[in-house]
DNA sequence: TTGACATATGATTGTTTGTTCATATAAAAT
DNA sequence: ATTTTATATGAACAAACAATCATATGTCAA
């Protein structure tokens, strides 16, 4: 059976807040990493030529988005995805926007 | 054979842009809309109950990103989808937006 | 227990972005 | 020709957002 059609404004505000997500470079650039493995915030901020702190911002977001989970290890702490779906979606997104640009 | 694993920072600002269009609730339901057939600016702003400028801005931006074009008919003037890597990927979004929901 | 290192976070600031308001253009109708 | 209808667009304003700066918290080593 087809899903149904009628799309409601909540679905599709849930729909926004994914995309969301995507739609900063330095956010991208984080999972682009944690598609590959875990990181610890330094690794990231030198990998992205980018501050701690931003990073550590944006990590925050992404966890509180749901997105990465977190393992202490001593004086670090390891990010990485939380499940594959937002590796399948980022993997989707950049394949129509890199093979099929326009 | 598989694709080359490193993916470029430019690479990463093409597929952040593709995001960018998805991530404003206006414009998302705009394409919800379009998904389905072709809608004039007027009856777009009447069913979202928006503004007419409103929505012609989000439309012309949504013009320039090449990603809708245009019909004209008399005083009206038609939006649709330019393809259908958009809906596909609209559509890849909102399954995992929705059923995939934390 | 002091100092160095890793991360987090509040406040401020600058930029981006979406809407509104006012007006312009253009086609149809009267 | 003038009015009405459909769309487009520039300027101004406000809200959202991301980076920085300063500082706080927490852990390990000496």
């Amino acid at each position: 059976m087809k899903k149904k059609q009628p799309r409601t404004v909540l679905e599709i505000e849930n729909t926004v807040s994914l995309f969301k997500i995507f739609s900063d470079l330095t956010r991208l650039r984080i999972l682009d990493l944690l598609v590959q493995r875990e990181y610890s915030v330094l690794e990231i901020a030198e990998t992205l030529d980018a501050s701690q702190s931003a990073i550590s911002h944006q990590l925050k977001m992404l966890r509180d988005l749901n997105v990465v989970k977190t393992r202490k290890d001593g004086k670090q702490i390891f990010y990485s995805l939380k499940d594959k779906h937002i590796k399948e979606l980022y993997l989707v997104g950049f394949e129509h926007a890199n093979k099929c640009l326009d």
